[in-house]
Parts: structure tokens; sequence; C-alpha cells
DNA sequence: CAGCATCCATGACGATACTG
DNA sequence: CAGTATCGTCATGGATGCTG
């Protein structure tokens, strides 16, 4: 029972956010960059990657290794990285079928960049936690 | 009418998204690069870091160029900046009071590696776009 | 000027059940 | 195995009004 209209009630939109896109913003917000930070921020897209950079997995495998995602977010994610271009989605004609994903030369350029992000994270946010506790401290409850 | 207890109804958590933290997670989600993504993925950090990065502002200043941010959504994400340690907060007391929001070296530092995805996101995601194109005229409403 | 408090709409996400 | 469909929850974030 489908009307064949494409996107689905919570389809993720990645190109924009339909926000008050006529107004004149200084800074506009539905620019490339915005539409990547979207799609990096949610929670499994950048997880996803990662272990696909390591090679190509079945559906199952990443549910398995990710452990913690619902199939609905898995398969919406998969969906929407590979719509991006990210990955690919390789189905395979054995019974039952198996589908296999694979990271993209595109997908593989962005995980790139990502993991300069994710290096300054393991190295820097112990600054940064150190940096909230200072503040709680400081402003949470100070006598 | 506030007890002094310090997170608010809605006061992002930064190191602990409070999940299922509990769960042995084959790739666990509380680490700090979700942490990070999480901030760096919500609506108006980047660009405040951004602006932060050409130089000190002040609240208002800061809402004009945005244009297009609540000053609730400002305030609570400068408030969140400001607890992890990556831009400071100064209170000149002139009549009325003015504050002034300046970027950190932490700050600078995640900009820096920021500016490497916003740069791939300039260059690439016209390719994005086209991939989403072709994926649309492909599944979404092929005759 | 620089905020905080409150209400409310949307939508992201998870749980569950069902299918080829 | 690899999904789709549906429902409920809860957080995100915008609008509004008030304060020092």
């Amino acid at each position: 029972m489908q009307d064949g209209t494409f996107p689905s009630p919570d389809y993720p939109e990645v190109t924009a956010p339909r926000r008050d896109a006529g107004r004149g913003d200084a800074y506009a917000r539905d620019c490339p960059t915005r539409a990547l930070l979207d799609r990096v921020g949610d929670k499994w897209s950048v997880l996803i990657l990662l272990l696909l950079g390591e090679g190509a997995m079945r559906f199952n495998g990443l549910k398995r290794r990710i452990g913690g995602v619902s199939q609905k977010m898995l398969s919406q994610t998969l969906r929407a990285l590979e719509r991006d271009g990210l990955l690919a989605r390789e189905v395979l004609p054995t019974t039952p079928v198996s589908v296999t994903y694979r990271i993209t030369p595109l997908g593989r350029e962005l995980l790139a960049a990502l993991r300069l992000m994710i290096d300054w994270a393991e190295t820097r946010m112990g600054a940064v936690v150190a940096a909230q506790a200072a503040y709680d401290a400081a402003c949470g409850r100070a006598p």
C-alpha cells in the first residue's frame, strides 16, 4: 500500500533540510557543508563507513558488528549512504539472496577526511572532558 | 523555580548520550569520537566556530551574522561550546553588560580538522548530488 | 544588550511484527 | 538472509514572552 511517491515519512533528505530557504540568511545553512555534517552527524553513518573501510560486508554482518542498531536504522542509513554514492550495494543471486555493501572511492575520500576528525577526537577529547569538568566545578555547583 | 540541579531539560550532554551504555556493543558508541560527531553534527556549532575563527564576536553580533538561529539555540550552543573548552566567554562590565565570545586554541585545533571536512564538502558534494540524482532516477520513479 | 523559561511541533530513533 | 511497515517515545529545536 504505497502510491509510489518516493520519500517515505522519515526519509533523510541530504541536499536541503527544507528550512526557510527563501530568507537571505547571512550564513546560508543549506550549503553542501551543512548537508555533509548532517550525514556525518547522524548516529550510524560514520560507524558504517569505518567498518566498510576495512572491507565489504553483508547486511547482517554489519548488524552484528555494530550491535545496537535496529535494522530499520541500518537499512535506512545504508540506503542513504548508497544514494549519496558513498557505498555500493551488490545483490548476489544465491538462495536466499545475499547483499554485499562495499565502500566506493568517493566514500573512501570522505573516510580519509573523517579519520582526521577521529584522530583529533582520540587525542584531544581528553582536554574537552577536562574543560567540561572545570566548567561544571565552577558554575554547576559552586559554593 | 529551579532547585539548582544543573542539567536543564534540554541540556546537551557531550560525554555520554545516555544510550544503553551497559551493553557490550561491538563498536562502542559512547566513545570520544561519537561525542565529537554529535557536537559537530548539530546545527549551529560549526557555524559558530567558523565565525569566531574570523575574530571574537558578541552575542547579538553572532545572532545577526548567522541569521536564522533562535537565541535559545544560540545561547545553548554557545554554553555547550564554552563548556567543552572550545570557546571562551568574557563579560565586559559596561552598561549594559557586553559579552564577548572568542575561540580558544583547542577550538582552533578542532576548526582546522573541520576545515578539511568543509573543503572536501565544497569540492566533492557535487559528486554526491550527482549520485543522488542517478539513484533517484534509477529507483525513485523509473518507467 | 544578553540572556532564561516555557510551550509546542516535528522528526529521529527504537521495538515489534511481517515478507520474499 | 535481507529487508519493509507501523507504531510509540523522546529529544531537538523554533516561537514567544520576561528579566537584569
